[in-house]
DNA sequence: ATCCACTGTCATTAT
DNA sequence: GAATAATGACAGTGG
C-alpha cells in the first residue's frame, strides 16, 4: 500500500513535516471519526455501547500505536503491512498527537461527533451491558471494526457481505464521504489506506476550515441518506452486516430455518458482536415480516367487517322492504276481510227477518270449522280462553 | 405547514 | 419456561 510519506524515501514529499501534512490533509472530523463507537439506535434511545475517545489523554499512550487505537481492533482494516509501517514509525505518533491537539483548537470535536450520535450513527447493535468490554469502530453503521481482541477476521468465508475494504485501497486521493458509503468508513479508509497526505489541494483558499465545512456538508448528506428509514432499513442492516463482516445476506439470515441459523452460528466461530448482530438482524427481519402479515390481517379484517356491514345494511333494507310488503298485504287482507264481514252481516237476518247489527254480534269460527254468530258480550271471554284455536271475525 | 398512509422497530402479549 | 408469532405504539418518511 502506498504509505508514501512513511515509506517512500524517494518521494518528493518525504521531507514534508508530517504534522503539517496531516494538518492539511486530515481534517479534524476525520480524526474524530476514529472514535471507536457510537450510539446505535436510530431513535437515539440509550444503548449499552461504551464510548471511547479516540485520542488518548495520556501522552504515554501516543507512543504506542496500539494504544493509540485503544479499544479498537483495527486489524480488520489495517493490512499487516500497514501495521508494520505504523509501528515502525513510532516517532511519528508524537507528531500525530501534537497534530491532534493542534486540530482540536480549530474545531469542536463534540459538535462533529454529535453527527454520529444521531440516528445515522445507528449501528443497530443491541448489546447487553455486559458486553461493555467490547468496543466498536462501527460508525454510521457502515464503518468497520472489530471488537475486543479480534486480531483477524475469521477466515472461513467471513467478508462475503463486506469485503469492500480492499477495493477502497485503490483510492489514492483524499475523498469526502461518497454516496452509499458512510463518512466514517470513508475517512477511516482515508487515514488507513490513503497515505498521500501531501496530495492535497494546494490552492491557498483551501483551508482547514473549508475542508471541515466540506466534510460536514458531505457527512450531513450521507447522514440524511442513512436516516431514510423506509428506503434504507434493509440496507442499514446490510451495512451493519458488512461492517461486522458477516458472511450472509440479510435475506439469508432472516429466511433460514431455526436449525440452519443455529448451525450457522455454531459453525462459523462468530464473535459475540457478530452473533448479536445476526440475532438482531434475524429478529428485526422476522418481526418486519410479522408486522407486514399482521397489518395485512388487520386490513383484511377491516375489509371483511366493512363487507359485513354492507351485507347487513343490504339485509336490513331487504327486511324493511319485506316488512313493508307484508304490512301492505296485511292491510289488503284486512280490507278484504272487512268487506267480507260486512257482506256476511248484510246478508244475515234474525228470526224476525231483520238485519243483524254487526256492532252487537261477531262471527265466531270454532276449531271444528263451524261458524257461529254470537253476541259480542258472550264471545269475548270465550275467545280469551281459546284464542289460539278459534278466530273471531270482528268488524273494525 | 399539515395531514395521512406506509413502513420498520421495539416492547409487550399471546401462542 | 423458552422460543416464536402477533400486535400495539411510536417515529420517520414521502406524497
Amino acid at each position: 500500500m502506498g504509505n508514501t510519506i512513511l515509506n517512500n524515501p524517494s518521494s518528493s514529499h518525504h521531507n514534508i513535516n508530517l504534522t503539517q501534512t496531516l494538518q492539511n490533509s486530515f481534517s479534524p472530523p476525520d480524526a474524530i471519526l476514529l472514535r471507536t463507537d457510537y450510539p446505535t439506535q436510530l431513535n437515539s434511545k440509550p444503548r449499552h455501547l461504551q464510548r471511547q475517545e479516540f485520542f488518548p489523554q495520556s501522552s504515554s499512550d501516543t507512543t504506542n500505536p496500539e494504544s493509540l487505537f485503544h479499544g479498537s481492533d483495527l486489524t480488520g482494516l489495517f493490512s499487516a503491512a500497514d501495521l508494520r509501517n505504523l509501528t515502525a514509525h513510532n516517532d511519528n505518533f508524537d507528531e500525530i498527537k501534537l497534530m491532534s491537539l493542534a486540530l482540536e483548537e480549530g474545531f469542536n470535536p463534540v459538535e462533529v461527533s454529535q453527527i454520529f450520535e444521531e440516528p445515522c450513527s445507528n449501528s443497530g447493535l443491541s448489546l447487553n451491558s455486559n458486553q461493555s468490554t467490547t468496543s466498536y469502530s462501527v460508525c454510521c453503521e457502515d464503518s468497520v471494526g472489530y471488537s475486543s481482541g479480534v486480531k483477524s477476521a475469521p477466515s472461513h468465508g467471513l467478508g462475503a457481505v463486506g469485503g469492500h475494504c480492499q477495493e477502497n485501497i485503490k483510492h489514492s486521493h483524499v475523498e469526502y464521504p461518497a454516496d452509499g458509503q458512510c463518512p466514517t468508513e470513508a475517512t477511516l479508509q482515508q487515514f488507513l489506506q490513503n497515505h498521500t497526505y501531501n496530495q492535497l489541494p494546494s490552492h491557498p483558499a483551501y483551508t482547514l476550515e473549508h475542508h471541515q465545512q466540506m466534510w460536514m456538508k458531505k457527512s450531513n448528506e450521507v447522514k440524511d441518506r442513512c436516516h431514510n428509514s423506509t428506503a434504507t432499513n434493509r440496507s442499514r442492516d446490510e451495512c451493519r452486516a458488512k461492517a461486522l463482516r458477516i458472511p450472509f445476506s440479510v435475506d439469508e439470515i432472516v429466511s433460514m430455518s431455526v436449525d440452519s441459523f443455529n448451525t450457522m452460528l455454531a459453525k462459523n466461530q462468530l464473535t459475540e458482536t457478530q452473533v448479536s448482530l445476526l440475532r438482531d438482524i434475524r429478529r428485526r427481519g422476522k418481526n418486519k415480516v410479522a408486522a407486514q402479515k399482521c397489518r395485512k390481517r388487520k386490513l383484511n379484517a377491516i375489509l371483511n367487517l366493512e363487507e359485513d356491514v354492507c351485507n347487513l345494511q343490504t339485509q336490513k333494507e331487504s327486511l324493511k322492504k319485506e316488512h313493508s310488503q307484508c304490512s301492505k298485504l296485511i292491510n289488503q287482507i284486512k280490507q278484504k276481510l272487512n268487506s267480507l264481514y260486512h257482506d256476511i252481516f248484510s246478508r244475515l237476518r234474525d228470526d224476525q227477518g231483520r238485519p243483524v247489527n254487526p256492532c252487537q254480534y261477531v262471527i265466531h269460527c270454532s276449531s271444528n270449522g263451524s261458524v257461529f254468530i254470537i253476541p259480542k258480550h258472550l264471545a269475548k271471554p270465550e275467545q280469551k280462553q281459546d284464542n289460539r284455536k278459534e278466530q273471531k271475525l270482528e268488524i273494525t
